[in-house]
DNA sequence: GATAAATTTTGCAGTGACACCAAATTTGGT
DNA sequence: ACCAAATTTGGTGTCACTGCAAAATTTATC
């Protein structure tokens, strides 16, 4: 066996005040709760929350680094053939027609959802969150086309398209706390998604560029 | 006169804290100094700093409103006949000729820089405030272009050229922080905006679609 | 120019995230 | 059972920030 008693007890523990600490966030507000009452819940001394877990934040977003890579790894499983951005706009579309959660489509999430957008901490986490998916795919597409290391095309091209991720993802947030349901919204929001992948491949040039008071 | 004693003492004691705390921060390091510190340099009460100032970063990040503004307004000022994204062009690169700051290109404050950039706070303010910018362009190109509400297509456009300028900012601040100087990276950070911008207008569509090992 | 009203400043007490450290507890190997 | 290593804990402290009530100051009033 590889895993002793005091290796089970931690994953245990860790997972308990994890565990407790998402529920009391989502049923009370992130920031209506404090680290202390998430150790007394569990058991356990607010130095041992903070053993596990380095910040507060840091007990709902755990698991960040399989997201943060997401998009990253999207382009580096491409299939043969696939552009950057084919490969992307069928995952997507994927997670979307499957109700995936990577992308954030989950049905009864609607709570936790709730808080993270309530919360301006965990609104400045989620920021960060893009930056490091930006920088892994930034990283990511200058591997995959051999880029000069001063040549800033594979950052802006991961720049623009996590912009783009990120706007689809938090509309979808924001219609679900609208009150509507993901099944009603999935329709346009595939829609959305097309016209937003289109703007990605064929850019922007020519939007916006009609006179600026009353078309004619 | 339209104004007292009273709004010239609350005008100076603000300046005064602001400017100390500038000072402080710049040769200290935000993370390094204690608002009490600052309050106690200004000569006045920590209650007072935070009467003026509602939060640390808000003692450097004043006038946000201002930079926030600065891509919608653009566009809202562009010439007749001008795309947005044109007017944008023209606008980043003629702060980049003339070393004016609205785009964070200003010799001499490199301290100021190594300074935000060293602190984490002060990172997360920087996105929030890009989020500010997309927000405010999305609302000016859907006005713009009478946009149905329900059409993301001002949103898309807004995330990917604020995530192209803040590709470029973010840039050229860390090659001022790796020792260059100014005048000597201009050319090449010229360079890289016409790149920018001509992705922004043509796509990405055609990127990174080659053969995933070894062209050919 | 004394006084009252409005406003600003201050002191004080408290909260909550988090750091640091030394003591106590638990576990693994013998 | 015993020792060393890892884990947990309590205590103590810092810092941003809040709320409140008591000064201090400016302005308006007579």
């Amino acid at each position: 066996m590889s895993e002793g008693l005091r290796e089970r007890k931690k994953r245990e523990t860790r997972q308990r005040i994890s565990d407790i600490a998402m529920w009391l966030f989502v049923t009370n507000g992130f920031d209506n709760v404090t680290v202390a009452e998430v150790a007394r819940a569990a058991d356990v001394s607010v130095n041992t929350v903070f053993n596990y877990f380095s910040t507060k934040e840091d007990l709902l977003f755990d698991r960040q680094g399989e997201v943060e890579d997401l998009p990253s790894r999207v382009v580096r499983e491409r299939r043969p053939r696939e552009s950057a951005l084919q490969a992307l706009r069928r995952d997507f579309l994927d997670a979307l027609d499957s109700r995936h959660h990577r992308y954030g489509f989950h049905e009864g999430s609607d709570a936790f959802t709730r808080m993270v957008a309530e919360s301006p901490s965990l609104n400045a986490r989620i920021r960060e969150m893009n930056a490091a998916r930006e920088q892994a795919l930034a990283r990511t597409l200058a591997d995959e086309t051999n880029a000069d290391p001063d040549d800033l095309t594979p950052a802006f091209a991961a720049a623009q398209i996590c912009a783009v991720l990120h706007r689809l993802m938090t509309h979808a947030v924001q219609r679900m706390l609208a009150g509507e349901d993901l099944n009603a919204i999935a329709p346009d929001l595939r829609r959305q998604a097309e016209r937003g992948f289109e703007l990605l491949e064929s850019g922007i040039g020519d939007y916006c560029a009609g006179p600026r008071s009353a078309p004619e």
